[in-house]
DNA sequence: AAGGAAAATGGCAGCGCTGCCATTATTGGC
DNA sequence: GCCAATAATGGCAGCGCTGCCATTTTCCTT
């Protein structure tokens, strides 16, 4: 069932037409090694003529040298990782490198399927999502020669490149900025922390922060499922049911906590002064609403556009640390 | 400074290890025409032994077919593209199938650039947005003999293949709407058309439809750039203070219309008697506001995910109309 | 005008695999 | 136990390009 290509034009026939050498319309495309004005003149006459479309299949095994990057993501319902590409793919377009991606869905199995799949097109990198791998990836990613660049989570240890931030960092400072407030009964809403291990990462050094300030944490409701804006409302009515007293919440995202502010908002609960909302991204549209939301910023496409450019320029293993910015915000 | 792979294991050195001649290895590793069980169990042994990753840029070129599918889409930061992604790669990866993406700004000049570095990769199929396409665009799709699927537009003649559905429709259907509900003093917001053409066919239609019912659109605001909850707010505070009797508001997609939405809240706007709004996605934070999203839900994963299956079936050319659900909501 | 460096060009092996065909091993029927 | 099917298997050309090397042409110098 797989398509088979038709009639195309190659490099030979192009170099009939001109009346030169393969070698010489080889040189003429990729402008490099010497050649006449006039030569090159006829060639891309030729090859504006016939239509030619150079084969980078082709190319590239001749070569064994790849432009593709190959993206092995959780997900792409999480802006996170739409936002990563989008940084990445700025800088890969410039460079005539190609991008490849496909979906784990958090599942580490499906991961490791999904980087041998990828690791089959022999890419020049493989760009996934933090440092939990199974030993499988990682060996296979080791064994491959291909850089890798671990994203968006800097606690742990590299294989090679890694580019973002520290999550727990962003859970600790998200625990003092609340305390400094004045805040003691704080609870937490998340998603599925076994899944999302960045998340996971955030929620633990908060409460780490928590317990070292004396004010554990109040509560926490845990929602099966990825972070919604929906399953974030449900979780703060579900927490506040239970736990009334609270004075914040945590949340694992932007998305989350937003649904907590409409609950908020629809119930009549004034924030702050009832309760403090806090969240985890930054997204643009926690800056629109009534009362910024306050929340941690996260480079996202930053860290897409600085893996791409260490991957472009073939750079040292290294870790690049991108920081994030804490929002004061309306809402804590 | 591109990559070279290192000292990679071939077909033949796993065929050398196995003592079995390369064709067996090939036909053992795709289950594909006849072989004996024990020479599969050694093949598979040396297979791991070796830690051997066929190499698919070498077997695409080999059988000129290819598993690779194409994506040109304009943006990654409207959720839209995400979304048709996901639909997509979920169906593409359980047939063994490579995305590979480009992303034009909705800059046709840019997408005519990037068809062409997409199809020197000789895809299965190109997937693009909509039918606006310059003219070069085409004749070099055409002359590609690859798939091509126009998607999440039916107002134009499709190509090949084209899954969505129509945008004058949804602009219709929205301005009945609004119009049925009573309202007659009808603004609109809305971000760059001439790039989205996609939300100026809706503009367009929507206008149309309000014409026909004697109540043509009674102001506009468009902004400069990208749709966005800030631009969406921005976008009603100019509207109203030009025109502040307006009793609806209809909005290029969601985002615009959470950020009239929040200005409404933030400026004691009764919505929906005092100022409806309407918006276009159904994006799912739109049901968990307060009052929820007056909107149509355009199928988005649906339309990634049809026209990967058509694609992966080899399908004949056609147009599938997976048509949109208008929601009622309560803020029109 | 001759000599030599530099520029321009062509030829061809080979990247790692698949597809085709030829060959050899098995199997079953009577 | 013999012959025809059928199953297994190996050999090798060739997919379209690049990289290397050899060759030819051009351009200076003196």
């Amino acid at each position: 069932m797989e398509f088979k290509h038709q009639a195309t034009v190659t490099l030979a026939e192009v170099a009939e037409a001109a009346g030169v050498g393969e070698s010489t319309v080889s040189r003429v495309l990729r402008n490099h090694g010497s050649f006449s004005g006039k030569t090159r003149d006829r060639v891309m006459a030729a090859v504006e003529r016939l239509g030619y479309v150079p084969n980078r299949i082709a190319g590239t095994l001749a070569s064994t040298a790849s432009r593709l990057v190959a993206f092995v993501i959780p997900s792409l319902s999480n802006i996170v990782f739409p936002d990563v590409l989008r940084g990445a793919s700025a800088v890969l377009e410039e460079n005539r490198y190609q991008a490849v991606f496909s979906v784990t869905d958090y599942d580490p199995g499906k991961e490791e399927a999904l980087a041998a799949a990828m690791l089959a097109w022999r890419p020049a990198a493989v760009m996934l999502a933090g440092y939990e791998h199974t030993e499988g990836t990682v060996k296979m990613l080791r064994a491959s020669g291909c850089r890798i660049v671990e994203l968006l989570d800097l606690d742990g240890d590299a294989l090679d490149l890694a580019v973002g931030f520290s999550n727990r960092a962003a859970g600790r400072e998200s625990a003092a900025f609340l305390l400094k407030r004045g805040y003691r009964r704080i609870g937490y809403v998340g998603h599925d922390l076994n899944r999302d291990t960045r998340a996971g990462k955030r929620f633990s050094a908060f409460c780490e922060t928590l317990g070292a300030h004396d004010a554990p944490l109040a509560d926490r409701e845990i929602l099966a499922g990825a972070s919604s804006v929906e399953n974030g409302r449900l979780g703060l009515e579900r927490l506040l049911a239970r736990t009334p007293d609270l004075d914040a919440v945590y949340f694992s995202n932007d998305d989350m906590a937003l649904g907590g502010y409409f609950h908020c908002l629809a119930r009549g609960i004034a924030i702050p002064s009832q309760l403090a909302i806090f969240g985890y991204n930054g997204l643009d549209i926690g800056r629109a609403t009534p009362q910024p939301l306050s929340t941690i910023r996260t480079p996202r496409v930053a860290t897409g556009h600085v893996a791409a450019q260490l991957v472009v320029a073939n750079a040292p293993p290294q870790v690049v640390d991108l920081g994030f910015e804490l929002i004061e915000g309306a809402t804590a």
